[in-house]
DNA sequence: TTAATAGTGTCTGTAAGACAATATTGC
DNA sequence: GCAATATTGTCTTACAGACACTATTAA
C-alpha cells in the first residue's frame, strides 16, 4: 500500500496548513447505488426508493447519498448508503464501481457528481425499509418498452423517463455492463441464496435472469465445469439435494479465487 | 435525451431558488488523465508532467486539473485539461473514463475526488508542452522491477512510489484496463499514426506493445480478416506500399462502427 | 409404470495457436 | 539468385451451441 504523503520542506507544510479549499468552488459528490436482485419469480430486479424531499419529491430513485468530506473514502459512503438502506453486512456484499456521472445540469440545486455502484445481493439479505430521505422502497422487474425501461412491481408501474434525476441513464448502464460481465466474470453467485450449498439449477437461472434468455442444460453445465469445478473456485460438496417427484441434484458451493 | 428537469409547484421552486449547498461541506474534484502513446520504438509510453506546486512540487504527474462547478461535465474536464496539455484537437480523440479514486487522504489539502481517464493518441498528434501548472512534461516508456512499475525517458527514471499522490495505482489500474480491453475492442486503432491508410503490420505492432508479446503474423492476420476487415470495420484500399527490398504491404482504412 | 427433472454423449462450426510453405520486391 | 518481408495454407486443440439419449426419484 502506498504510504502516507509527507510533506518534505517547511514551505511545503505552511503551504499545505494556508491552504483555501474554498477558494475554487467545489461541487457535491454522491455515491448511488444499483441493487439488482432476483425476486420470487426469478426476475431480475432493482430496488428503488421513493424521494421524500426536494428535487423530485415523490419521484423514485436508485439509493444514494452524499460523501462524508475527510471521513470517509467514495466507496465507504456507497457501502454507508447500502447499509443505511438495507440494513445489511456490507462487508461480504457485491458492491463495484460502475461510472461516475458528472453533468453540470443533472441536478437542479448544485453541480452534484455521482459515482454510480452496482450491487448484486440475494433477495433473502435485502431488509427493504424506506430510509430517512425516502417515503417508500420497492423492489421492481425491469421490463422493455418501446420507450426504453419500465419498472414494474405489484402496484406501481414506473417508465424510465418518470426516474428522478439521471437515474434511467445509470440503471441502463449498470444493466448492460451486468449483461456483459456475466460472461466473463462470476458474478452471478452472488445472487445465490446459499453461496456455500447451491445446485447448478439455481445458478442456471441466475444467468438466466440476467441474461434474459433460456440455457441449453447439458452446455452450461459443460462450462460450469470447466470454469468453476476444474479450476477450484467452486466445489463439489459429493451430496445431493432431494425434492419430491424428481431426481436428486448434486450440491456445489463456491470458494472464490 | 433527458429532458431538463422542471421544479413543478412553488414549493419546489423555492426550495431549490433556497438550496444551500454551503450546508454541507463539500470535496473537490478533478479530472486526470492517462495519456498513452507509442514512441519511436515502439514501445508503450505515458504522458507525465512535473509538477512545479505544492503538494508534491518537483514529482512526476499525470496530467488533470479541477472541474469548472456548474460550467462543464466532468468529461469536459478531462478534455479541457488534455487539450491544455497536449493542444490536440479534443474531439477526434479516445478519451475514457477510467475508474474514480476517492480515498479522503489521497491529497494532502483536501479530500479531492479524482475521475481518471484514459487517452491513446498517436505520438505524431502530440504536442507536448508544460502547461500552467508544470515545470516539465516527457513521454516515459513503462517498464517493471522487483518493486513494480518504472517509467524510463532519456535522461530520467523514476518508481512509482516517487509518483505524485496516487497516481502509480491510477496508471497501474489504465495499464490493466487497456491490456484487457485490447482483446475485444478496437482501442489500437486509436494509436494509429494514419488510421485512413495503415498496413496491417503497423496494426500489429500496436497490439504487441500493449500485449507487451510478439504474436503470429498468420494469426493476427486472420483474427484482423474476421474481426474488422469482414465486418466492415476496416476496409481494405486494394492498394500496396511498397518500401525498398521487400514485398509490398496491402493498404487498410479504418471506418468505425 | 409414469411424470418430472438430473445428467451424459455426440456432432458441428468457429476460433486460436503453432508452424510450414509460397510470393514479391530491390539489389 | 538472394535477402527480406508479405501472404497463404494446414494441423491441432478448445469451446460453444444444438440436440438426442440415459438415469433417478416419488407417487
Amino acid at each position: 500500500m502506498k504510504k502516507q504523503y509527507m510533506p518534505m520542506s517547511d514551505e511545503e507544510k505552511e503551504f499545505i496548513k494556508n491552504y483555501k479549499a474554498d477558494a475554487y468552488e467545489r461541487p457535491s459528490v454522491t455515491a448511488d447505488i444499483v441493487v439488482f436482485t432476483l425476486d420470487d419469480e426469478d426476475d431480475l430486479n432493482i430496488l428503488l426508493i421513493k424521494r421524500n424531499g426536494f428535487p423530485y419529491k415523490d419521484h423514485w430513485a436508485i439509493p444514494g447519498g452524499f460523501l462524508e468530506v475527510g471521513k470517509e473514502s467514495i466507496d465507504d459512503t456507497a457501502k454507508r448508503e447500502l447499509y443505511e438502506e438495507t440494513g445489511l453486512d456490507i462487508d461480504n456484499i457485491y458492491l463495484k464501481q460502475l461510472y461516475t456521472f458528472g453533468n453540470p445540469d443533472r441536478d437542479p440545486r448544485t453541480h452534484v457528481i455521482s459515482v454510480a455502484y452496482t450491487a448484486l445481493i440475494p433477495k433473502s439479505q435485502l431488509t427493504i425499509s424506506a430510509g430517512d430521505d425516502a417515503s417508500d422502497a420497492k423492489l421492481f422487474k425491469i421490463r422493455y418498452d418501446v420507450n426504453g425501461m419500465l419498472f414494474v412491481s405489484d402496484e406501481v408501474t414506473i417508465s424510465e423517463d418518470k426516474l428522478a434525476f439521471d437515474h434511467a441513464t445509470i440503471i441502463r448502464t449498470a444493466v448492460t455492463r451486468i449483461r456483459s460481465r456475466i460472461d466473463y466474470e462470476p458474478d452471478a453467485f452472488n445472487l445465490l441464496k446459499d453461496k456455500t450449498e447451491f445446485t447448478i439449477y439455481e445458478l442456471k437461472r441466475i444467468y438466466e435472469s440476467i441474461k434474459n434468455t433460456e440455457l441449453d442444460t447439458a452446455n452450461f453445465r459443460k462450462s460450469f465445469t470447466r470454469n468453476y469445478v476444474n479450476t477450484g473456485i467452486v466445489t463439489d460438496l459429493n451430496r445431493k439435494r432431494t425434492e419430491t417427484g424428481k431426481k436428486p441434484t448434486e450440491l456445489y458451493s463456491y470458494i472464490g479465487n
